[in-house]
RNA sequence: GCGCCCGUAGCUCAACUGGAUAGAGCAACGGCCUUCUAAGCCGUAGGCUGCAGGUUCGAGUCCUGCCGGGCGUGCCA
């Protein structure tokens, strides 16, 4: 119906150039919205006062011209002007039910778009390293990314999902030897644990499943582990005393080592891609870090920018020149002791990423990374490659609260809660929308006693009961004899009089759109607002009308119609990555 | 210091990318269960959109400058 309109209005432009009132270059954006309020019609559109200028007319002539040579259309009753040059259209009773059938008729496809055009993107989340569970700090960007990933491809986009596996480099070394040392204390040697290491209970229990596997082998008596490290803070650096307790297990474990290492990684990556699973995101494709070396990529990557003459060496580093590509600084992609930076493998993934074919990537990163967006970008355009394909994504922190207080949180002492445990404290329907219930560059508040609540409080329960609630309705009327029948009730449509309903109707026409503008705009919150506008159209009128009435045809046609609700929830809330039950 | 994000009702947040009288939900107050689920509905009250300028037919939205909050500013990841 809006489409409809706006090709009404565009022939109305090429009129008007044609009759000399418009310039022939004068392509304006037409566009018409819905309006708020229902004295101004059903649809609006700005068009003659965005002409106004260009044509020297005043806003309201344009207007009238504009009107005078609107093409005739009978599902128009009415086209009028209004404020300072604002065009009202009043579409026909019968037409504002269109939508009703069509959704029945496309069912759960109801909402998918085009406006992607069939475009490949390539969408990067969560990638936390596997170093530990995942934190509810995590948790946001998994629900926002795979919310994002589910919108564009109901969009029409071609959507690829990844996670990046920082499975490479000193974070890793750190958990492994974590992992050994927590074993040699099973051993029962007297191990005074790193103020650097990683100190979660997840460690012990890894340590646990390496004693289980291994037995005695991995032993090595504790004044070999600790010879030659520096001390630990407070007293001495924590940095250089764990340092030298990976060397240390290197070369007392030799090839072990790897065995220790791989062991915990795989440890903690099921871990993750569990609990990731339980929480309903999913990936195609978990992208190793580690891969990117051991197939030369990185060093490749490197080569490139050197050839690109980008790459100078500085006290013993190699520095790539991202300030000629706008950046604050130089960055070292490798340092004075050989080893490659995070960066210079990062570089070397995007590289891959483009290589791979995708017309568009997206990174969903903590909005602690933001600073790293220049130089990412940077590399790109030293490449040769086009960096405005790249989207880089900011998700900002959530502050849990819980009886009026916030949690605190802090990573490296392993006192987090963790998304796990959110999951379970809250479940993963409410914990899914609640984080995408925000813009995800707003910072939000959590609520834990407002998602536990099953009160009407808690959104998610609201628009899961409305669901609920017309599920029921069709059981009733099954039962009392009356089920609902699909064509009698859609050739009824017309019965339906009441403004309420004319709103329902109207909402769910418009939920392809909003689906388009939540991809485009990469913003799933809209989804939740529209929702929650939904259930709440339908508990308004659930209270204000009785469905299961005597007469066969306006009952048909009010089941019809909140059937059609209904599917609008499912489709909506299975975006968000909840569920719509049939009971509750 | 510099860079990025944010500032909207008492609280948590929207506002279709510049449109008409800035909207919801909590919290507050007043109503509605012999009727399809009261996890619901109806009503009342609540605003100088941080402040000051600017751009134009029109600004919460765009530009500038302040004020206030968060984050970043490593040869860490």
């Amino acid at each position: 119906m809006k489409n409809q309109i706006a090709q009404l209005l565009n022939q109305c432009v090429e009129q008007l150039k044609c009759e000399g009132y418009l310039p022939p270059e004068e392509a304006p954006q037409v566009r018409v919205d819905h309006t708020r309020d229902k004295a101004h019609g059903d649809f609006a559109t700005n068009l003659a006062m965005m002409l106004a200028k260009p044509a020297g007319k005043r806003p309201r002539e344009m207007a009238e011209l504009i009107v005078a040579l609107l093409p005739e259309a009978d599902w128009l009753v009415k086209v009028e002007i209004a404020g300072p040059g604002f065009i009202n259209f009043f579409v026909a009773d019968d037409n504002k039910f269109s939508a009703v059938p069509a959704v029945l008729a496309a069912g759960e496809a109801w909402g998918r778009s085009d406006v992607g055009g069939g475009r490949s993107v390539l969408i990067e989340f969560v990638s936390a390293n596997p170093t530990g569970p995942l934190h509810v700090g995590h948790g946001r960007g998994a629900a926002y990314g795979a919310a994002l990933s589910d919108i564009m491809e109901a969009a029409g986009f071609q959507v690829f999902r990844e996670y990046y596996v920082n499975d490479a480099g000193r974070q890793m070394d750190i958990l492994a030897t974590s992992v050994w040392l927590r074993y040699l204390a099973l051993l029962g040697e007297p191990i005074p644990f790193p103020s650097n290491g990683y100190q979660g209970d997840y460690i012990l229990d890894i340590a646990a499943e390496l004693k289980e596997r291994m037995g005695e082998a991995l032993h090595r008596p504790v004044a070999e582990v600790y010879a030659g490290v520096p001390a630990d803070a407070p007293t001495g650096d924590k940095e250089a005393h764990i340092d030298g307790l990976i060397a240390n297990a290197k070369a007392l474990l030799s090839e072990q080592y790897d065995l220790v290492h791989r062991i915990a990684l795989e440890a903690i990556l099921s871990d993750i891609k569990e609990d990731l699973a339980a929480f309903r995101v999913h990936f195609d494709n978990w992208f190793s870090e580690q891969s990117l070396f051991d197939s030369g990529l990185v060093d490749a990557a490197i080569e490139k920018l050197q050839q690109a003459g980008f790459i100078y060496e500085k006290a013993g580093a190699l520095w790539f020149r991202s300030t000629d590509f706008g950046d604050e600084k130089d960055r070292v992609v490798v340092r004075d002791n050989g080893v490659k930076t995070y960066f210079a493998s990062d570089i070397a993934y995007h590289l891959h990423k483009f290589e791979r074919g995708f017309e568009q990537l997206i990174d969903i990163w903590g909005a602690d990374h933001h600073g790293y967006i220049p130089r990412v970008k940077a590399a790109i355009k030293a490449l040769g490659l086009n960096d405005e394909a790249l989207e880089v994504l900011l998700v900002q922190f959530a502050t849990l609260w819980r009886g009026g207080e916030k949690l605190p949180m802090s990573t490296r002492s392993g006192q987090f809660v963790t998304l796990r445990e959110l999951r379970e404290e809250v479940g993963t329907d409410a914990a899914r929308f609640f984080y995408v219930m925000r813009k995800s560059e707003q910072h939000m508040d959590f609520d834990l006693d407002l998602a536990k609540s099953k009160s009407n409080d808690n959104p998610v329960y609201y628009i899961q009961y409305a669901h609920a609630r017309i599920a029921s309705v069709l059981r009733q009327a099954e039962e009392k004899g009356m089920a609902w029948a699909r064509k009698a009730g859609e050739a009824a449509l017309a019965r339906l009089e009441l403004e309420s309903e004319k709103a329902i109707a109207a909402e769910l026409a418009r939920f392809p759109e909003l689906v388009a503008r939540a991809a485009l705009n990469r913003a799933p919150h809209l989804l939740a607002y529209y929702l929650r506008d939904l259930a709440g159209l339908l508990h308004s009128y659930y209270n204000s009308t009785p469905f299961l009435v005597d007469d066969a045809a306006l009952r048909n046609a009010r089941l019809t119609l909140v059937a059609a609700v209904k599917q609008v929830i499912y489709n909506g809330l299975r975006l968000l990555g909840v569920s719509a039950p049939e009971h509750m």
